[in-house]
DNA sequence: GTTTTCCGATTGGAAAAACCTATCGAACAC
DNA sequence: GTGTTCGATAGGTTTTTCCAATCGGAAAAC
């Protein structure tokens, strides 16, 4: 295999092309013309190619330099290219993050960030993935996330966490139910009662298991649902009950002529958290922490009062 | 100015990336791994940016790394294909040929020169501008053209010339005209004659004002034509008898129909000689020699009998 | 018809870059 | 723990790049 041209032969070929003149070239590129001479050489030496006409009105393309000047010249601007796009991506705000989101939220919550993203950093995209919790976790570990924005805890001592705000539980029931007239329940209102959960690969599972747990209330073993509209369909039928929350409540039921009633429960007091996470030392730092702070923005923006705020 | 990366790191940046591994990736690179972390180490540096995620499970990119990489790959896909050019290039018979060439014969020959020449070198193309072959000289020795094909002689020790071809002058009358009946005329029959020509920067003016002083014919002073159509023009309106060459007469003046009428004069020993001029040591001196060979094939295959070869 | 000037090529030596071998320290596997 | 595997680092050699000085030839000036 013959040996690539160097961008420093092709940028001094280019120089030379545009000069027509070797001493000329050289001191526009801050060389002597020795070195030029020898740069260009080297050139016509790995391409096995004469492309410059040595004379006395100067240096002169032969056909084959004129061919290869077009290239040499398409493949610099490519290099500025990317001199330029290394620019933007210094300042952290450039370029595209994969974000990993749990189904859970990440519906409800990304389109908001995602605009206010583009608004704030134009040149910064999003690969969104959604996926459950278990899942995310790891495909951030693997690598094949930069971020991920999930329900807490999630723990390693790889992985970097910042807690954004916690996201109260509402409970729906079918509107046939008990329940359904009460604005609120209580603790003991939910003895004996059957829960509706999804998976165990959503972090909610096991929280609602806990919560079950506490209250006597039964888990329903024979249903894990794997969306929280599955659920919802599920409580709608008179299934059970669902723990759904406040941000898929608040984007999907509208609260006239719905198949559910929502009802109060601990008044906020039960949320899950969520958090951005990332691996210790990936990427740069400076603009996940930027990123979460953007997300804690738009929760206290577009969610006043539905969200309790962390930090 | 930031200084530029090489194409040696975007090479083993690809190629890490690829691999996802930095012994695996030095491996294929045939280099020690040391010196593969010296260059990736290098390229961050001249970047600004942190490309991989050094790890455990090996070497990830961060978001930067991935836009970098996307761009690194085009630049490299370009590198190749400059390699892939320069290889066709090194036969001599690709790229484009600037060639100049006399309005007096190029528009006659070169349709044909251009179609052999594709059929044969398919990655050869000729650029081609026509001019008064004073011009011509000017513009070869200047560089703006590679090669031109034109009237002989032309004089420079600068100037490498393979003559062609001579092409034999057809005498042109209106058909008014007293000599229009007759197949042929003699020398003593130009005495006193009014003879038409080009301007003196054609090489044709030259050698038909010699001409008219041996013949004792007058050179029509107040009109010099600057193309070959002009002059015939000029000959049908009965402003006096022009010579035009052979390829010329072949192509304009079909024999019937015709507004002038054509006659032997010298019997095809009245010529004038054609050649390409390049200039010594520019370009690839072989495939000029080479498309001095197809343009006599050329005039051997498709005006047999019409022209007479040289050497 | 010299002399001068201007061109790019060449030479010799110093500085920088690229590479290799050997080794280090951290993270994982057992 | 112990061994393995990862990339980083250190030290030294080879290669590349560069410069200053000079060469040789060709045009221009005289």
């Amino acid at each position: 295999m013959p040996p690539d041209p160097t961008i420093r032969q092709l940028r001094y070929f280019a120089m030379l092309a545009q000069t027509g003149h070797y001493r000329r070239a050289a001191e526009r590129l801050g060389i002597t013309q020795p070195s030029l001479s020898l740069q260009i050489a080297g050139l016509e030496e790995t391409l096995g190619l004469r492309l410059v006409e040595r004379g006395r009105g100067g240096a002169v393309l032969t056909p084959a330099g004129r061919e290869v000047l077009e290239r040499a010249a398409r493949i610099l601007d490519q290099v500025a290219a990317l001199g330029d796009i290394a620019a933007r991506l210094r300042t952290g705000m450039a370029g595209t993050i994969r974000l990993g989101a749990t189904a859970t939220l990440g519906p409800y919550i990304l389109p908001n960030v995602a605009r206010r993203l583009h608004d704030r950093f134009p040149d910064l995209r999003l690969f969104i993935h959604e996926a459950a919790p278990r899942r995310l976790f790891d495909d951030l570990l693997a690598g094949r996330h930069d971020l991920i924005l999930t329900q807490l805890p999630v723990a390693s001592d790889r992985l970097r966490v910042e807690r954004l705000f916690r996201e109260p539980m509402n409970l729906v029931v079918a509107r046939s139910h008990p329940f359904a007239g009460r604005g609120r329940v209580t603790d003991a209102d939910l003895a004996g009662q059957t829960v509706l959960t999804l998976s165990s690969a959503f972090a909610l599972h096991a929280q609602i298991e806990a919560l079950c747990h506490e209250l006597g209330a039964n888990l329903r073993q024979d249903y894990e649902g794997t969306s929280l509209d599955a659920l919802r369909q599920m409580a709608a039928m008179g299934m059970g009950l669902a723990f759904l929350p406040a941000l898929y409540v608040r984007s999907e039921i509208t609260g006239r002529g719905d198949d559910v009633a929502v009802l109060q429960f601990r008044q906020d007091r039960f949320t899950r958290s969520i958090g951005l996470a990332w691996r210790t030392g990936s990427g740069d730092e400076a603009s996940y922490r930027r990123m979460a702070e953007l997300v804690r923005e738009v929760a206290a923006d577009d969610f006043r009062g539905l969200v309790v705020p962390e930090r």
